[in-house]
RNA sequence: GGGCGAUUAGCUCAGGUGGUUAGAGCGCAUCCCUGAUAAGGAUGAGGUCCGAGGUUCGAGUCCUCGAUCGCCCA
C-alpha cells in the first residue's frame, strides 16, 4: 500500500505521507498490521503502560475448544475486544484472561462417538474409567489451535498464555473451596430430580438429547375411576397415557380455580372438570348432579387401583396445583411422585413418599405383582387388563402424541426421580433479584424479562451428573455421613499422606479413601454441573482463595462480560448464582447479551443444513474489521444477526471505502504541497467551513465516547459511518479547490490542519471497532509524518473532546444551508438547468428567524453550490409566494381536544396569506367556522410555502426555494467557459497528469465557445494550470474532441 | 404448554415521553455533479407500519386478543 506515485519518480521533499494504494486491500493490509503489532509488541505495551491505571475487570466467558470456532464465536469475541480495547485507551488496566471450558457432557459424548460406544456402563466395563477421562483431557485440546488461530486473526486481544483451564487442579480446587463454603453454610442438600432417562443403558439424558429423540407414537389413553373413600359409588375421573405408573399412585390434583361436575350416570356419580365433561362422556346420557370448585375437592380421600408401597405417609387423597390444565384429559391428574416433574415437584411439597414400582432397569419391581418382572411399556396391557377385570377403567383408547425416545437406543424414556445434589438457591432468591438490579443489561429487556423472570421462578440448582468427566464432587461418605472437602491440602490431612502430586479427576480422585470413627468414607460418585465451574471463574481463575487474594478482590465483579443470549440460564446465572451466595454482590455490572448468528435468510446454521459459514470465509476475502463492523454496526447486539459475504460487504463497503479515500485525498494533496504534519491553526483564524467540522469532530467525539460509555456499539459506529460521510461528501467537496492550486495561504493551511484533524480523530475513534484498518491509516498519516507519536494507533489515548468548540448554533446553521442547497439543486432538477449554467438569482423562504440568519452565514456556500449570482433570503410577504397554514398539533391538541376539528376546518378556510402575514409579524389572529372564534398565537400554526408565481421552485421542511431562470449572454458565455473547464479537467486526468503539472493548452469548439473561452482565458489557465491558452503553437501530448464539440490539446511543460 | 424477543420499502435497519407529509443505506430507473472517490446529489417506482379490536381530538408508538418467526424453559 505504500507505493511510489505512477508519475512519479522520486517523491518530492516534505512528502512525508505514503502513498495511499487505489484501493484499501483489506486482506493483505491486516496481515501487514498483525506483523506490526507482532513486532512492536504492541497488545503487550497497551498492558504495560496502563498497569498504573484504575482497573476496567473483565471475564472472558470460557469457549470449549473440542469444537471448531464459528462466526458466532466471532461475534461474542468482536464485542469481548472493543470495550476492553476502549477502555484500555482510556487510560484503564484490562486484564484480558482467556479462559476454557474443558469439562462436561459434550465432551464426554464426542469420546463416546469416537469409541462407539454410548453405554455409561458399557464404558466403566470395557474402557475404563481412567483411558475414558484420558481421552476427554485429549479431545478438549482437539481444535486449541485453530481457536487460537482464528483469535489472532480476528484482531481479538487477550491473553492466551495464561488462560485459566477448567480442568487445572488449581482451578477445581478453588471450585471445591467454593462448594465447601456452601455446604457448610447448609446451601448443598440431598433431594429427588426427575430425569429424562433411558433406562436400557442407564443413562440420564441431557435437554439436548432429549430434543432429538421425540418421535410421534400411539399410546395408551385410559380414564381411570378413583372411587371415593366415603362413598364408592362415587369416583373421580384421572386420565393418563402411562397406565404403567399407576402403582406408584400417590395423589389426584385438580385445578383449584377450574368447575368440576358430580354427574350421575349409570347408577354412578362420577367427578371430572366441566369445561372436559363433554368431551369424556360426549354420545352418553349424563346428569348434573353439582357443581363444585376444584378447591373444595382437595383433601377427598381415595381408594387407589393398587396400593404395593408399605410406608406411613399420608396419601391418596385430592391436592390442588396449579400446573393442572384442562385441555384434555378430565381436569384431573394422577399424580406419581416418581415418574414426573410436576409429580415430584407436588409430591415434595405435599410430602409424599417417592415410591419405584419400576426400579431404574426399566422393569417393574417384584411386589407389584400385577406386571412384575415386565419392561415398564410393556406392563400397561396387563394394567390396563387388570383394571378392566376390576370395572375400574371407565373408557380406553389409543393416543397419538410426541414422546421422547432415547436416541442411541430407540426405547421410550423414562422419567424417573433420582437422588441428585441440589444447592438450595430459592433460599437466595430476594438477594438473586436485589443483585440483578445493580445490572446493566444489554438489551435491557432481559433484566426484568427473560432473566428477571427466572429469578422471580427459581428453583434450587441441581448441580451433580453421575458421570466420568468432571469436577468431582468433593463429598466423602460412609454411607450415612458426609464429608465435604475444601482443599487438597485438607483431603491430604484426611487420607494421611501427601496428595498434592494426584490428579484430581475420577478415577485417581475415587481411589482416596479414608477412616474416621473406624468408618471407611468413599467419595460419593457424582461429578458437578459444568456450569457451576464456569460460575466459578472469577475466583478459581486465580486459584482464589489459595493464592492471589488481592488478585481477586481488585477483579471482583467484572465491568463487563458478553455472551449469546442462550447464556442466561447458563453462564450469566451460575456467575450471578455464585457470587451472590458467596460474596453478596454481583458478578458483573454491565452485560452485553448477543443474538445468535444465523445464515442470510434467517435460518440457524447447521451442519446438518449445510449452511455453516466459516470465519475464514470472510477474513480471507473482506477482512476481519469488515465482519467486526458489520456485527457492530447491522443491527442491535440482542438481534439475531444474519451473516454471508453479500450482507457484510455490502455493510462496510461504504464507510471503509469513503474514509480510505479521504485519507488517500489528504495525503494527495498534502504531499503535491510538501506541506508535512499540517501545523495548528487557531480556531479564531479558522472559517465557519472548518469550524464546522470542528465543531462535527468534537460532537463525534462526544457522541462515540458516551454511547461507548453506555455499551451502546451501534449508536457508536453509526454515528461514525454519518461522520465520515460529512467528512467526504460535504466537507472535503466543498473544500476541493482550497487545496487546488499553487499559493499556501491562511486558507489552505487551515484546510489541511482541519483535515488532518478530523482524520487522525475518525482514525482513533474507531481504532476499538476496527483495530486493523484504524491501524493502517495511523501508520500513514501518523506514523510516517510524526516520529514522535506512538507508533501504534492502540498506544494512543482517547481523545478528549473539546465541548467549547461544539458549536451547536453553527451545526445548525450548517443544517439549514444544506437544505437550501438540497432544495435549490432540486428545482434545478426540475427546470432542467444543470449546476453549471450559472443563474441571476435565487429566493429562500425559510420558517424562522434562525434559518433566515443561518441562510446569511452560508450566503457563500449556497451561492457556490447553486452556481446563482445572487440570494435573497424573502420573508412571509412575498407577494410570489403562495402560503398554506397547518395547525401545530402538539399545541392545539391538549388546548382543544375534542374542538380541534373545529379549529382544523377553520384553518383551512382563513386566508392563508392574511395568517402568514399575522405570524410575520408575531401578532395573535382569529379565524371562524361554523359561527365559532378561535383566537390563536403565531406559535400555533406552520406556514408552509406551496409555490412561487414565475419562478422554478422547490419546498421541503419549511423551506422553499425559488430560482430566477432568465438567461443573459453573459451568463450562457459563462456557463460554456465552465463546460470547457471541465472538459479540460477531463483530459488532464486522461492524459495521466500528475494534479500539480503545468500544461499548455490549445481549446476550441463552436463561436460560442470560442468567445466564452477567450473571455474567460485567466480563469481557465488558472483553474487548468496551464501557463498558456491558446498562446503560441507547441507540439500537443495528448489531444481529444469531447461529446460536446470541443477539441482540446495539451502538453505537460517541464520544469 | 409457559416466558421473553422480533415483525416498518425488494434487502439491512432508524423511528425519546402518542402529534402534522413514516425515514436512512443498499438495489432499480432517469437526470445532475465530479482532477480523491469503484464515490456523491436530486427525482421516481416501491409501505394494509403482521392482523383484529380498544383508549384518544389524534396510534407505527399505549392497552387487549390473535398470527408468524426465533430463543429459553417445561
Amino acid at each position: 500500500m505504500t507505493e511510489r506515485t505512477a508519475s512519479g519518480g522520486a517523491p518530492r521533499p516534505g512528502a512525508v505521507f505514503p502513498h495511499l494504494a487505489e484501493r484499501y486491500d483489506p486482506v493483505a493490509s491486516e496481515r501487514a498490521m498483525l506483523a506490526l503489532w507482532r513486532e512492536r509488541n504492541v497488545f503487550a505495551r497497551t498492558l504495560e503502560q496502563t498497569k498504573d491505571g484504575p482497573r476496567y475487570v473483565f471475564y472472558e466467558g470460557p469457549p470449549t475448544a473440542n469444537g471448531r470456532p464459528g462466526v458466532h464465536h466471532v461475534l461474542a469475541r468482536a464485542f469481548k475486544d472493543l470495550y476492553p480495547r476502549f477502555w484500555t485507551m482510556r487510560g484503564r488496566y484490562v486484564r484480558r484472561k482467556a479462559g476454557w471450558d474443558t469439562h462436561g457432557l459434550p465432551v464426554e459424548h464426542e469420546v463416546e462417538k469416537e469409541l462407539g460406544i454410548l453405554d455409561k456402563s458399557r464404558i466403566e466395563r470395557e474402557v475404563g474409567i481412567a483411558e475414558f477421562t484420558r481421552r476427554c483431557r485429549e479431545s478438549v485440546y482437539r481444535y486449541l489451535e485453530d481457536w487460537n488461530r482464528m483469535t489472532q486473526r480476528m484482531g481479538y486481544w487477550v491473553d492466551l498464555e495464561d488462560a485459566y483451564i477448567t480442568l487445572s487442579n488449581d482451578y477445581i480446587e478453588s471450585v471445591w473451596w467454593s462448594f465447601k463454603q456452601l455446604w457448610e453454610r447448609g446451601l448443598v442438600v440431598q433431594d429427588y430430580k426427575s430425569v429424562p432417562y433411558d433406562p436400557r443403558i442407564g443413562a440420564t439424558l441431557s435437554d439436548h438429547e432429549v430434543a432429538q429423540g421425540y418421535r410421534e407414537v400411539d399410546d395408551p389413553s385410559v380414564y381411570v375411576r378413583f372411587p371415593l373413600c366415603d362413598d364408592p359409588r362415587t369416583s373421580l375421573v384421572a386420565w393418563t397415557t402411562t397406565p404403567w405408573t399407576l402403582p406408584a399412585n400417590m395423589a389426584l390434583a385438580v385445578h383449584p380455580d377450574v368447575t368440576y361436575c358430580i354427574v350421575e350416570r349409570d347408577g354412578e356419580r362420577l367427578i371430572l372438570a366441566e369445561p372436559l365433561c363433554e368431551a369424556v362422556l360426549g354420545g352418553e346420557t349424563y346428569r348434573v348432579v353439582e357443581r363444585v370448585p376444584g378447591a373444595k375437592l382437595a383433601g377427598l380421600a381415595y381408594q387407589p387401583p393398587y396400593d404395593y408401597y408399605r410406608g406411613p405417609e399420608k396419601r391418596h387423597y385430592v391436592i390442588p396445583a396449579g400446573f393442572v390444565s384442562t385441555e384434555d384429559g378430565t381436569g384431573i391428574v394422577h399424580i406419581a411422585p416418581a415418574y414426573g416433574p410436576d409429580d415430584l415437584a407436588l409430591g415434595k411439597a405435599y410430602g409424599l413418599p417417592v415410591y419405584y414400582s419400576v426400579d431404574f432397569s426399566g422393569h417393574v419391581v417384584p411386589e407389584v405383582t400385577v406386571a412384575a418382572g415386565t419392561f415398564f411399556k410393556d406392563a400397561d396391557p396387563a394394567i390396563i387388563a387388570d383394571l378392566q377385570a376390576r370395572g375400574l377403567i371407565l373408557r380406553a383408547g389409543t393416543y397419538r402424541h410426541n414422546y421422547p425416545f432415547g436416541w442411541r437406543t430407540g426405547d421410550p424414556l423414562l422419567y424417573i426421580a433420582k437422588t441428585a445434589w441440589f444447592i438450595r438457591t430459592t433460599a437466595f432468591k430476594d438477594q438473586l433479584v436485589a443483585n440483578n438490579r445493580l445490572v446493566r443489561w444489554v438489551p435491557e429487556s432481559i433484566k426484568e424479562g427473560r432473566f428477571g423472570n427466572w429469578l422471580a421462578n427459581n428453583v434450587d440448582w441441581a448441580v451433580s451428573r453421575e458421570r466420568f468427566w468432571g469436577t468431582p464432587l468433593p463429598l466423602w461418605t460412609d454411607g450415612s455421613e458426609y464429608v465435604c472437602v475444601g482443599s487438597v491440602a485438607e483431603l491430604s490431612r484426611l487420607a494421611g499422606r501427601d496428595l498434592s502430586g494426584l490428579d484430581l479427576h475420577r478415577p485417581a480422585i475415587d481411589e482416596v479413601q479414608f477412616e474416621r470413627n473406624g468408618r471407611l468414607f468413599r467419595r460419593v460418585p457424582e461429578v458437578l454441573d459444568a456450569w457451576f465451574d464456569s460460575g466459578a471463574m472469577p475466583y478459581a481463575q486465580f486459584h482464589y482463595p489459595f493464592e492471589n487474594q488481592d488478585l481477586f478482590r481488585e477483579n471482583f465483579p467484572a465491568d463487563f462480560i458478553a455472551e449469546a443470549v442462550d447464556q442466561t440460564r447458563g453462564w450469566f446465572y451460575s456467575l450471578h448464582a455464585l457470587a451472590t451466595m458467596l460474596f453478596d454482590s454481583p458478578a458483573y455490572r454491565n452485560v452485553i447479551c448477543l443474538g445468535h448468528v444465523v445464515d442470510a435468510s434467517g435460518e440457524k446454521m447447521s451442519k446438518s443444513r449445510g449452511n455453516v459459514l466459516e470465519p475464514d470465509a470472510i477474513f480471507d476475502v473482506l477482512g476481519a474489521d469488515a465482519l467486526r463492523w458489520y456485527f457492530f454496526t447491522a443491527s442491535p447486539p440482542g438481534e439475531a444477526k444474519r451473516v454471508s459475504t453479500g450482507l457484510v460487504a455490502e455493510n462496510s463497503h461504504k464507510t471503509f471505502n469513503t474514509l480510505w479515500n479521504t485519507a488517500k485525498f489528504f495525503t494527495l494533496y498534502a504531499n503535491a504541497d510538501a506541506i508535512g504534519l499540517p501545523a495548528d491553526v487557531r480556531l479564531e483564524e479558522r472559517g465557519d467551513l472548518d469550524r464546522w467540522l470542528v465543531a462535527s469532530v468534537e460532537r463525534l467525539t462526544q457522541d462515540v465516547t458516551r454511547y461507548l460509555e453506555d455499551y451502546d456499539a451501534l449508536s457508536a459506529g453509526r454515528a461514525i459511518e454519518r461522520f465520515v460521510d460529512d467528512l467526504s461528501n460535504w466537507y472535503v467537496r466543498l473544500s476541493r479547490d482550497r487545496f487546488w492550486g499553487d499559493a499556501l495561504d491562511a486558507d489552505k493551511r487551515a484546510a489541511y490542519r482541519t483535515l488532518y484533524e478530523a482524520l487522525v480523530r475518525v482514525t482513533l475513534l474507531s481504532a476499538p471497532f476496527i483495530p486493523f484498518f484504524a491501524e493502517s491509516l495511523y501508520q500513514v498519516l501518523v506514523s510516517a509524518a510524526d516520529p514522535a507519536a506512538p507508533d501504534s494507533v492502540h498506544l494512543q489515548n482517547w481523545p478528549a473532546a473539546r465541548a467549547e468548540a461544539v458549536d451547536a448554533a453553527l451545526l445548525e446553521a450548517m443544517a439549514v444551508a444544506r437544505r437550501a442547497v438540497d432544495l435549490g439543486r432540486q428545482a434545478r432538477a426540475a427546470a432542467k438547468i444543470k449546476t453549471r449554467q450559472p443563474l441571476p438569482g435565487a429566493y429562500v423562504r425559510a420558517r424562522t428567524r434562525g434559518e433566515d440568519a443561518a441562510l446569511e452565514r452560508f450566503r457563500w456556500l449556497i451561492l457556490e453550490e447553486l452556481n446563482v449570482k445572487s440570494l435573497t433570503v424573502v420573508g412571509l410577504d412575498a407577494a410570489f409566494i403562495e402560503y398554506t397554514v397547518r395547525p401545530n398539533l402538539p399545541r392545539l391538541g391538549p388546548r382543544f381536544g375534542k374542538n380541534l376539528a373545529a379549529v382544523r376546518a377553520a384553518l383551512a378556510a382563513a386566508d392563508a396569506r392574511a395568517v402568514a402575514e399575522a405570524v410575520a409579524a408575531g401578532r395573535s389572529f382569529e379565524v371562524r367556522a361554523d359561527g365559532q372564534t378561535f383566537a390563536l398565537q403565531p406559535e400555533d400554526v406552520l406556514v408552509d410555502s406551496t409555490s412561487a408565481q414565475g419562478f422554478v421552485f422547490a419546498e421541503g421542511d419549511g423551506m422553499l426555494v425559488a430560482l430566477d431562470t432568465r438567461l443573459d449572454r453573459a451568463l450562457v458565455l459563462e456557463g460554456l467557459a465552465r463546460e470547457a473547464i471541465r472538459a479540460v479537467q477531463e483530459a488532464r486526468k486522461a492524459a495521466g497528469l500528475d494534479v500539480s503539472d503545468r500544461i499548455r493548452l490549445c481549446v476550441a469548439g463552436t463561436a460560442d465557445d470560442n468567445e466564452a473561452i477567450e473571455r474567460w482565458r485567466e480563469v481557465i489557465a488558472r483553474e487548468t494550470l496551464a501557463v498558456d491558452v491558446n498562446g503560441e503553437p507547441f507540439t500537443p501530448a495528448y489531444e481529444t474532441t469531447t461529446p460536446g464539440g470541443l477539441t482540446i490539446a495539451l502538453s505537460p511543460v517541464r520544469g
